[in-house]
DNA sequence: GCCAGTGATGGGACTTGGTCTCATCGACCC
DNA sequence: GGGTCGATGAGACCAAGTCCCATCACTGGC
């Protein structure tokens, strides 16, 4: 078995993918994914720390979304300041080229409960990073509380109309439109 | 051994509380709740499809919830549903009674990840099931997402100063309490 | 060119969660 | 007292995840 080859948790995260495509989730076994990607079940548990997260990376995501609140200008309301992040985020990491491997993966994660689940969690974390940040910011426990709900749900929908093959706009615009739209919702519920 | 007592699962969920508490999840294999119980891991696995659901209710709440937004007046905004379905919540299930097994059962969840994973995916069912009920009702789709969020958030806040000690206020008026408040930070966002 | 050190990998034993099948027991009914 | 039915027990079995140790590839010093 050949050793040494790079980015062994990138091929671990394809073969994953594209066995959890053909057979399912609870149909395809560490080991499995393991061979496909040439590496061994010893290997995969040093690189992720049990078989959902193979499809999720490592944090990365949080910091931009904390670094994108802070910097936003003092001056801005807690939404324009998620907004922002948001936008922070579509030029860094929902680009053009990963567009369709973020849709794959989120086709099988909407097909699992399982990694439905590992989703959530994922989400709420991200959640009381941005409450801290917007708190950060000085706006009040509630406020924050319920600014970073939106901005959860607003980037909820622009994700979904970005990964939908009709709509070719960048996840910047698509956020800060769903985000103005949430906005307007919010004030009539 | 002895067969037949009455009420296997709450049996099973009671132990599993009393030894998640003295030895944390993790340190608690499913065996020994079994055991404290009186009874079996072929049991337990019969009357709980994994581990974690053993602390979790089967979907009751979900009917409550349900029921409770198709049945407010027709006239009441989304938020508004969304309160008397709090509100029925607070009758019949987060009764006064019921209050120092929630708080005990929370502390757990809020100590081990894999426990608030699985919150996670309740709460988002639950919210989806929200979604379709005032939808029923006619709100428009993201008028709809934007309630049952906010709603989520106003229970989720509610919840919290339920357990509170110091607070001797029934479920229901904190819910109300708390949806106002978050309607109102809402506006300011 | 050889050799020691370092870090990533392989291998296998082991525990636990979870599934499945079959035997057994208790209650209830006639 | 025998038969039926639902709940339980018992045990084999597989996959997830942990742990420890051997092994290989690359690096640098000599």
């Amino acid at each position: 078995m050949a050793r040494w080859q790079p980015d062994a948790p990138g091929r671990l995260a394809a073969a994953a993918l594209d066995l959890f495509e053909e057979n399912g989730y609870e149909n395809t076994t560490v080991i499995e994914i393991a061979e496909r990607a040439g590496l061994t079940k010893s290997t995969f548990f040093r690189h992720f720390p049990d078989k959902r997260e193979v499809l999720f990376d490592k944090g990365a995501v949080s910091g931009l979304l904390v670094e994108g609140i802070a910097s936003a200008p003092s001056a801005a309301g807690p939404l324009d300041a998620v907004a922002d992040a948001l936008e922070a985020l579509g030029r860094t990491f929902f680009t053009a080229d990963r567009r369709e491997f973020s849709g794959r993966r989120q086709a099988v994660l909407n097909a699992h409960s399982e990694l439905r689940e590992r989703e959530a969690l994922k989400r709420i974390d991200l959640t009381t990073s941005m409450i801290e940040a917007l708190s950060r910011r000085g706006a009040p426990g509630l406020t924050a509380r319920v600014a970073a709900k939106l901005g959860s749900l607003a980037w909820e929908i622009a994700f979904e109309r970005w990964i939908d093959t009709g709509n070719s706009e960048g996840f910047g615009p698509l956020a800060r439109q769903a985000l103005a739209e949430v906005r307007a919702a919010a004030a009539v519920s």
